[in-house]
DNA sequence: TTCCGCTGCCGGAACGTTCCGGCAATGGAG
DNA sequence: CTCCATTGCCGGAACGTTCCGGCAGCGGAA
């Protein structure tokens, strides 16, 4: 039997005994209030199932109760940042935020209490004037030009890069070769170091072929050709765009290669086709939905000065090993 | 130069010589205000890039600002909702309007002004205990169920399985086959009935494989072997799950059948891997963002009585041939 | 002339929260 | 004992909007 009316601060207060402010004070644990009093007032609340009115608290604090997201409009079709924007819708939800989406033409900056950038670009001009605008930002991968955000949120991509390359070694890999996106983007920049740490420290010679981000698929294939063509070593292929892997598994079949046998192939995005390809693709899991409401809570963290500006936090990737880099048989 | 803190609708009635309520009548078009003040206040908005307060609205109005989303858990993964929650996403950030997604372990229904329901299944729990929660409600396709939904956005997924029927026949498939969901689902059930309807009217067999809905790759693949084992004419094959079409296309390679060759398929679901395969698969564009921005805005006029309770809309989708379903040549 | 209704506008209250300042009671230091 | 700091609690104002009721002024009908 519940009250059609929801349940105000003013009814939990008068249901504990206590004023508004007190009742205020003792749920959000803010002021002085005793111990026994913060508990009965915590059961009141319970009882009445109070939620606090979310549109009141932005008003009286001055808030709007928005943050603006934006990813690259190029990108916005990707799994990645299909699940990264389900990460930070969630979370902002939980924080009774409303989540902007801030698309490519924008007039001026729209009244959010704080930003998240996707990933950004070096040469955005979008990103340039969001970063300027003045509002507290976090990006997911550090910003490569020159604002600086309130808080980053990245993942040791060059690290993982160098895990994956061992493991392909372990397969029998001799002569890995890379496809990556240009370096405009901190995390293709850092796929590309990874690689050529790792050639360096094991004396092998890289073997890069480079697309642009926005690259249709006809770009990764020529890129594909020319690899096969080049590099006739080749015996493992590490693919950095997302999507490239799954594009090239037919034509690396058609060349008469056979993925998983004589020929490794890896991709550096995970996502759900590369579950059902033949032969499945090893990939690294950016966990994009975690990673999205890593941001938000991070924003969050900044906006209510739980955490101080100028905050990183890594944000943990896995290699997940499937059949498509399995150790190499002798051909 | 502007100022730092946003304007008000006090800033502009002062601006404009009117009372607070006088201007919130005039942008609004309420109450009793004559052309001239109403142009005045609206000048004076304008040159004070003056936004409206959506807390504050809410607030006094005693809503929410919220509305509850809820797609199955089991779908989350697939391109299709994604893409329509991001279209329900970007309408009620339009309209100020916050999302609150709803998952599967919801203990009571959540404070929100609406609902919108993207096709919901006749069996689930929770559609049945949030259609009965006495809010609004709009729902992507009919709710085959018991309860009516205050809106309704579908599409007419009978008549285009119909066209891309005669596009198959056309192409000179002569026993086309389907793989098709549980008739939990209205879209599912409404692909079915398109499917037999078709057979009926042309005279031919239908032969159709059902899987589950939460099918994983296994299940769709058995019943593809199925249909290769059990209908030797068969020469092209629709593809109802989302995704199964992907999945099968290995299979039926493997299986020495040449697609878009001597076998046509065909996906009623479109996805951007579709056209990455080799060759491209024909598909139906569902426009799951337009679908999702759909039902927000309906959901909307729902709220604001612009739209009566029982409103039902056509969502237009679209049949995209590709070289999956070229004209067959003689084998 | 009086009366009435309509138009155009306005003041004040209310929505539910947070925050500032204040006040009584307590208790320890002097 | 007095004095003062601290603790625990509270009233009222404020956030920006909408809405209810009201009040002049005007014109037409009686």
């Amino acid at each position: 039997m519940q009250n059609n009316r929801p349940a105000t601060l003013i009814t939990v207060a008068e249901a504990a005994g206590v004023s508004k402010t007190t009742a205020s004070d003792a749920l959000r644990g803010s002021g002085r209030v005793s111990e026994e009093t913060r508990a009965a007032v915590q059961r009141a609340a319970d009882a009445l199932g109070y939620v606090p009115n979310g549109s009141a608290r932005h008003l009286r604090r001055a808030s709007t109760g928005t943050i603006g997201l934006y990813v690259p409009e190029v990108l916005t079709r990707s799994d990645y940042y299909m699940s990264f924007v389900f990460g930070v819708v969630a979370t902002a939800s939980d924080n009774d935020y409303d989540i902007t989406l801030i698309t490519s033409g924008r007039a001026r900056p729209p009244r959010v209490d704080g930003l998240v950038l996707g990933d950004p670009l070096t040469g955005d001009p979008v990103v340039e004037e969001l970063m300027n605008a003045g509002l507290p930002t976090v990006t997911c991968e550090r910003f490569p030009g020159r604002a600086r955000p309130d808080g980053v949120v990245w993942s040791r991509h060059a690290d993982v890069v160098g895990d994956l390359l061992d493991h392909l070694a372990a397969s029998g890999a001799e002569r890995p070769a890379l496809l990556v996106a240009g370096d405009e983007s901190d995390w293709a920049a850092n796929v590309h170091r990874g690689y050529r740490d790792w050639c360096t420290r094991h004396g092998v010679a890289p073997a890069v072929r480079t697309v642009p981000f926005e690259a249709p698929a006809g770009d990764v294939h020529a890129a594909g050709r020319d690899l096969l063509r080049d590099e006739p070593g080749l015996d493992a292929l590490v693919c950095a765009p997302a999507g490239s892997a799954a594009q090239l598994l037919p034509l690396l079949r058609d060349a008469g290669r056979r993925v998983g046998t004589d020929l490794l192939l890896a991709s550096c995005v995970d996502a759900p086709d590369l579950l059902l390809t033949e032969p499945p693709v090893t990939a690294i899991d950016l966990r994009p939905r975690r990673a999205g409401a890593a941001c938000a809570a991070l924003l969050f963290e900044l906006l209510d000065g739980t955490s101080p500006p100028g905050t990183e936090r890594v944000h943990p990737i896995e290699l997940i090993a499937r059949a498509s880099t399995a150790p190499i048989s002798p051909r």
